[in-house]
DNA sequence: GCGACAG
DNA sequence: ATCTTGTCGC
C-alpha cells in the first residue's frame, strides 16, 4: 500500500506539535464496524536508536496469519512525551508500504485520542494511511478513570477535561486491563468490540502480540549470538 | 513453556 | 521502555 507522510518531517519539538495540531481535524471518530483482515504494529528497541518495526495481518475471523513484514531502521525523534509517534512513523510506514495486502483496520501499540493533543499514534497511523485504526495501550497515560469490574468484557471511560477519550478494558477476569483509543475512522464501542474479539486468549491483542514478537525475535542469527556470548560470560 | 506480576 | 530472576498457574 501506499502511504503520504502528508507534512515535512519535523526538526523541533514545536514543529512535531504544530504537525499534530495540524493533522488533528482529520482524525473521523466513526467508520465501518466490520473488518476482514487486521493489521498488528509494533516496534522494538534494540539499544538507543536501533529498531524494528512490524506489521502482522491477521484473518479477522480465524486470527491466522495473512502477511508480515518487519523492517529495521532507526528511531527518528528523539523521545519526548507526547511526541511518541515521531519515533517510529517512518519505519512503520515502511513496513505497511512493503504489505501486498491492504489491511481494513490497524491496531497500534499505543494511543489514539487519549493522547494531551488529542492525536496519538494511532490516530496518525490512521490519517497518514486513511485506514480505520485504533489504539491500544498497556499503561495509563493520560486522563482518569475508575478500575473496572474484574471479569473480561468489563470497562470503565477514560476521561480527560470531562471528555471521553478512550476506556479502560478488561480483557481477561482478573489481569490489569488495557486501555483502548480511538485512532481513525471508528467509533469507540466498535473499538473496544474489536479489541475484545481480538483478545481470545491473552492480555493483549493477538495482531499486537504477533507484530511484538516479530520485531522482537527479527533476526535470529543475532539472538544467538547474544545467547551465546551471555552463555560464555 | 509461556504469560502475568512483583518492584 | 527494557532487562533479569523467581513464582504461580494454565
Amino acid at each position: 500500500m501506499r502511504v503520504d507522510l502528508l507534512h515535512p518531517w519535523p526538526e523541533s519539538v514545536a514543529e512535531a506539535e504544530a504537525v499534530q495540531e495540524l493533522l488533528r481535524p482529520r482524525v473521523e471518530l466513526t467508520g465501518p464496524d466490520r473488518f476482514a483482515t487486521v493489521a498488528g504494529l509494533d516496534v522494538h528497541y534494540h539499544g538507543d536508536d536501533d529498531l524494528s518495526a512490524a506489521v502482522v495481518v491477521l484473518d479477522a475471523a480465524t486470527l491466522s496469519v495473512v502477511e508480515q513484514v518487519v523492517v529495521h531502521g532507526k528511531a527518528a525523534f528523539p523521545y519526548v512525551p507526547g511526541l511518541f509517534a515521531f519515533r517510529e512513523l517512518p519505519a512503520l510506514v515502511e513496513a505497511l508500504e512493503r504489505l501486498t495486502v491492504t489491511p481494513d483496520l490497524l491496531v497500534c501499540d499505543g494511543y489514539g485520542l487519549a493522547h494531551p493533543r488529542g492525536f496519538g499514534l494511532a490516530c496518525h497511523v490512521g490519517v497518514l494511511t486513511g485506514l480505520p485504526a485504533l489504539g491500544v495501550g498497556k499503561t495509563p497515560f493520560v486522563g482518569a478513570h475508575e478500575p473496572p469490574p474484574p471479569e473480561r468484557g468489563a470497562w470503565s471511560p477514560i476521561e480527560l477535561d470531562g471528555v471521553v477519550v478512550g476506556r479502560a478494558l478488561r480483557t481477561r477476569d482478573g489481569v490489569k486491563p488495557v486501555y483502548v483509543s480511538q485512532g481513525h475512522r471508528i467509533s469507540l464501542e466498535t473499538a473496544t468490540g474489536q479489541v475484545l474479539a481480538l483478545t481470545p486468549r491473552y492480555r493483549l491483542p493477538e495482531p499486537i502480540r504477533r507484530a511484538d514478537h516479530l520485531a522482537r525475535h527479527r533476526d535470529p542469527a543475532a539472538r544467538a549470538a547474544t545467547t551465546r556470548s551471555r552463555a560464555t560470560r
